[in-house]
DNA sequence: CCGGCCCAACTGGTATGACCTCTTACCAGC
DNA sequence: GCTGGTAAGAGGTCATACCAGTTGGGCCGG
């Protein structure tokens, strides 16, 4: 019982571990006020300062709203946060509707044809390059996760709109926690083996790009609610 | 020089301008490393607990990266934060690139109809109950800008993905800025007035929601660049 | 009795100054 | 030459006091 799983976590992670499971759980319901900061620091055995600058950082994703003489307020995260939120929340994962994950591949699957369509039609080249290398992946997850990442980053970068980086990059710490999990499947991999060849070849043939990413971004939506039985993600 | 035109600006806000703007303007390149903690605090003339409170916010949104004993790293924020930043960059219109507004007026084209598709497919009443009073909105900038921006996050929440939401609410920050200055534009009223009409009809006839949306976008965008001169915005 | 001023008691914001902990690099010793 | 210790410097935390908006209730004058 000693040790739990967990390293003597500093005050800082500790202080918001506790009070982001407390706003999570519904200790502090989302329109509701904080106690006094005074009173966090003492209820959670840490100074003032170091709870002042936990709330800064969460007033940042505006979990909270923080007013000079007014008490601090709970959010409506969901309705009022921003992707920001996504960082936090992804260690908190037995708190997330079932449905987020597929809600976010989604959302990427709407964008990220967009992206490459983009790119790939100024940097031809690169892509060619670095697609190149999807032969010498070892069946290896890990592998696949981290080349199937940096493709992405690609597209967003290489699209010429600054926008879409900053869309990934706050989609990263998901990914990031669930790429090794979606590429533990043999399905996954095998699919995106198959996306990359199809990707080669419309990009040399000067064919649809767009669309290509697109089925595959569907697929791996569909790969991956097959995969997650009790889960529904779309409303009929 | 003194006073310059701001009021009594509070610690915080200042130190947090100054620092930011020194990140913006490169006295702190991105790739290196900010003087310590204290020396910034004695440079800006307020206390450490400031100084960290200010550097804990911008590491939220990765400006800046703080790893215990070691220095802070000031990031490459375009390519590696999140879209946080947002918040802070519209109150430095002076750095922003030229583009910058429509790649995020873009970047919105394409999400945005997906929204719609599907948020009005599942909650036909309440957007044709919404949408009935743009007749009474009268030819005032502000007023357009606010019924817009609402429009616009209905069709984020009640997409039924609650990802669009977040990203929404991160562009909030440049649409507030944004909309009273499009919205002074005669061409924008009354293109947003065809296009609140067309939707209607849409809607009730059931026919292609998600065209119209996008067509709609596509024509904010030339809208504004049209207005907007020396600025270049996709690359041929 | 009623309205307006003012102060007290919240809340968050800032200031000091001391000490803990982690990282790094240099240096002594094997 | 490698190893281990150690000091310096960075961020992390603590403790305490005081400053500054916000709010509500009581006092005072009308």
């Amino acid at each position: 019982m000693y040790q739990m799983e967990k390293a003597p976590f500093r005050p800082t992670q500790y202080a918001e571990h506790q009070l982001v499971t407390a706003i999570l759980d519904g200790t502090y319901p989302p329109g509701t006020s904080l106690p006094g900061e005074r009173s966090l620091a003492e209820q959670m055995n840490v100074t003032r300062q170091t709870v002042r600058e936990l709330l800064q950082r969460l007033a940042g994703d505006r979990w909270i709203t923080i007013q000079h003489g007014r008490p601090t307020i709970i959010n409506d995260y969901w309705n009022e946060g921003g992707l920001g939120i996504l960082k936090t929340l992804v260690n908190f994962t037995e708190y997330l509707p079932p449905a987020f994950v597929s809600h976010l591949l989604q959302a990427r699957a709407v964008f990220l044809p967009a992206c490459a369509k983009a790119a790939i039609s100024n940097q031809t080249g690169q892509f060619l390059d670095y697609l190149s290398k999807a032969r010498e992946l070892d069946d290896s997850p890990m592998k696949y996760a981290v080349f199937d990442w940096r493709l992405q980053s690609m597209m967003a970068k290489l699209s010429g709109n600054m926008i879409y980086p900053l869309i990934l990059n706050d989609f990263a710490p998901v990914f990031k926690a669930l790429g090794g999990s979606y590429f533990t499947l043999q399905e996954g991999r095998s699919a995106s083996s198959a996306y990359y060849t199809r990707l080669i070849q419309a990009i040399q043939n000067r064919t649809d790009v767009e669309g290509i990413v697109r089925v595959a971004m569907a697929e791996s939506l569909r790969i991956w609610e097959q995969f997650q039985p009790n889960r529904r993600t779309h409303q009929p």
